[in-house]
DNA sequence: TTGTAAGCGTTATCAA
DNA sequence: TTGATAACGCTTACAA
């Protein structure tokens, strides 16, 4: 039988699905009106006072009755929904899942929850965004990557009055507060250890077009102009921010008899491409080649080499951007920092050696 | 001063933090009343028509005032609030990563948005919990992992009536659907390879005591005893999820003569562990120890040796548990298929391979 | 075929 | 110090 046998006083429509403790419950039991349950819970100490009595009585009621305010209620009459919202632009991508975690827990610690949507599908950004908003359910919003790809973006959620927080592989000159690493003392640093090794014919993998990627290369190059140093063109390679199109990409150069005896790649996503090429060319990992990655994202040190690489603070990152879109959602007209430095610092490991005399296997004749 | 210009004709509450298009502006603009805005919206085809000419006019006029019906209203008047949540164990556990990766994919490709919770701290899972209900946002919850340690939680969702789904490392037992892989295939794989190679001195790290890792276990044992093959107690080990806590558990053993040639890892992240005190006992692998991970988790082919695991599909899992839940939303009386076994694969990969006839560096003396 | 009105649970304003 | 009341934006009987 799927009916249920009939109940006299049922409400009119039909059954609640959800039997749920309402406010006017709580009021009724404790003998005092709906709103001055509110004023007890919400702890409104805005100018009234209650008498210890009623509030008492009114506190009982509502832990005998197990009684939760509803979030869809609160924030349909105005105040917040203590929802954030958070754009992930590839949920695959290691380091943005290191990100995704510092969030969600750094949310929580504030008595936030997290909505997460990806936009993986490259079409799908503008539509992922707009259910976000269709639905006005948050109070603020993070943005993990790719806030480049979403143009209408920031304006959007601009004209929405929802605070916006970008992290990652973030424009520098958008107009939202935007935290990031500080990449060029990570590309520095990279260079200086390569430098320092006595490498001085070196590449850099770029792994895409987004500012953070470009600031990498740009800052590497520089460094190494200034140490008197010249990259090639052919030795700058341009690369999607996946592993096998490194690996597919970077062969000719190790294949060539001007190889470089050591790579820079702008995340290690592509560095385990380089590492891939590497072993299937036969190079030796850091006798024949010495390879930098950037991110030092989960598992990299289990590698074969064990990746050195330049290490971004994911806690720290997630965390900040919480707290600075929290800020924002709690004063609006503030005006919050805009743009937040975080150290790196590099991670030293196996795949990095001094540079030899002679690169291995090395011939005169270039190509 | 805190207080604002006064506005004369501001409306009696504080300015709207959000200027909106609501649905009377539509029905305004249309010329009509707003409960034909919504049924035309809602493509309510209930009983009622509606006249072509009032349907153009008011999908007009909602799409000229960009029109988002509020999720929180809609939730509110009682249908769905198009709201999943997701309660991860932990979410950094790769495995769980994956996961959520599927998961929410396939929310968003059904239309619904994913809350996300982590319950990593163990004493906040009630606490998380709690807070996912509270809100009464959500239509459907999905549980990643750790199912057995929120003791009230299958209860309350369902007095709350709210369909939970569970998945991964969940109990057998529960009151609720669980999807899963097929632990027992997945296991017997892992014995098999082993034996093909000529493994006959076993050994098995228990990761944990959750319901999925203990029936590997479990089958993994059987199967050897069903071959002859007496895996002794000591040889059984039991030990965290954690790639320290294992390689810090298995250094006795490894050192011991009666050391196994070959390992079962219950989970990657301890197969992890003992290719790391495999490594710092100076023992080969695979040619003085052969290791067998389970999950296949990211990046574990990039791992020296490469690991040999029994993949799980964690696109698979996440999917089927989706819709399971959304099943169980659209017809909260349907009974959906309790239990899903989802097919296994074994990865033959480089950490394997055939026994030796002595193990390699053993000596006659135990200890 | 469409409009009117009530109500979902909460909070803010006003009056008592 | 507290209670009644009116929204918030939407859906759905019921009436027209």
């Amino acid at each position: 039988m799927a009916a249920e046998p009939r109940d006299d006083v049922a409400p009119a429509t039909s059954p609640p699905q959800r039997r749920l403790v309402t406010m006017k419950q709580v009021a009724e039991l404790a003998g005092v009106a709906p709103s001055t349950v509110s004023r007890v819970l919400t702890g409104a100490a805005t100018s009234v006072s209650i008498s210890d009595e009623t509030r008492r009585r009114v506190l009982a009621s509502a832990e005998e009755l197990g009684f939760r305010p509803s979030r869809l209620a609160r924030g349909l009459r105005g105040s917040r929904t203590a929802l954030l919202g958070l754009l992930v632009r590839d949920l695959r991508y290691p380091l943005h899942q290191s990100l995704v975690d510092a969030i969600v827990r750094e949310a929580h610690d504030r008595g936030y929850h997290v909505v997460i949507g990806s936009t993986d599908g490259l079409d799908a950004d503008q539509h992922e965004l707009e259910r976000i908003l269709e639905t006005r359910m948050v109070d603020g919003v993070v943005v993990v990557g790719g806030l480049d790809d979403l143009p209408g973006l920031v304006d959007e959620l601009y004209r929405e009055r929802i605070p916006v927080v970008g992290l990652g592989l973030g424009s520098r000159d958008g107009h939202i507060p935007i935290v990031r690493s500080d990449n060029e003392a990570g590309a520095r640093l990279a260079f200086e250890h390569l430098a320092e090794l006595g490498h001085r014919r070196l590449a850099v993998v770029v792994a895409g077009v987004h500012p953070e990627i470009v600031d990498r290369r740009d800052v590497f190059l520089a460094a190494a102009a200034a140490a008197g140093i010249t990259v090639p063109p052919a030795h700058v390679i341009d690369v999607a921010n996946r592993t096998d199109a490194a690996e597919t990409a970077v062969a000719p150069l190790l294949a060539s008899s001007a190889r470089p005896t050591a790579v820079f790649c702008t995340t290690d996503m592509v560095a385990r491409g380089v590492l891939r090429a590497a072993q299937r060319a036969g190079i030796g990992v850091p006798d024949g080649l010495s390879v930098v990655g950037y991110d030092d994202q989960e598992w990299a040190a289990d590698w074969w080499p064990s990746l050195t690489s330049v290490r971004q603070d994911a806690w720290g990152l997630g965390s900040t951007a919480v707290r600075l879109v929290l800020e924002a959602i709690d004063d609006p007209s503030a005006t919050v920092p805009f743009r937040d430095w975080l150290p790196v610092r590099l991670e030293v490991r196996a795949s990095t050696g001094p540079a030899r005399p002679d690169p291995v296997g090395g011939t005169e004749r270039g190509d």
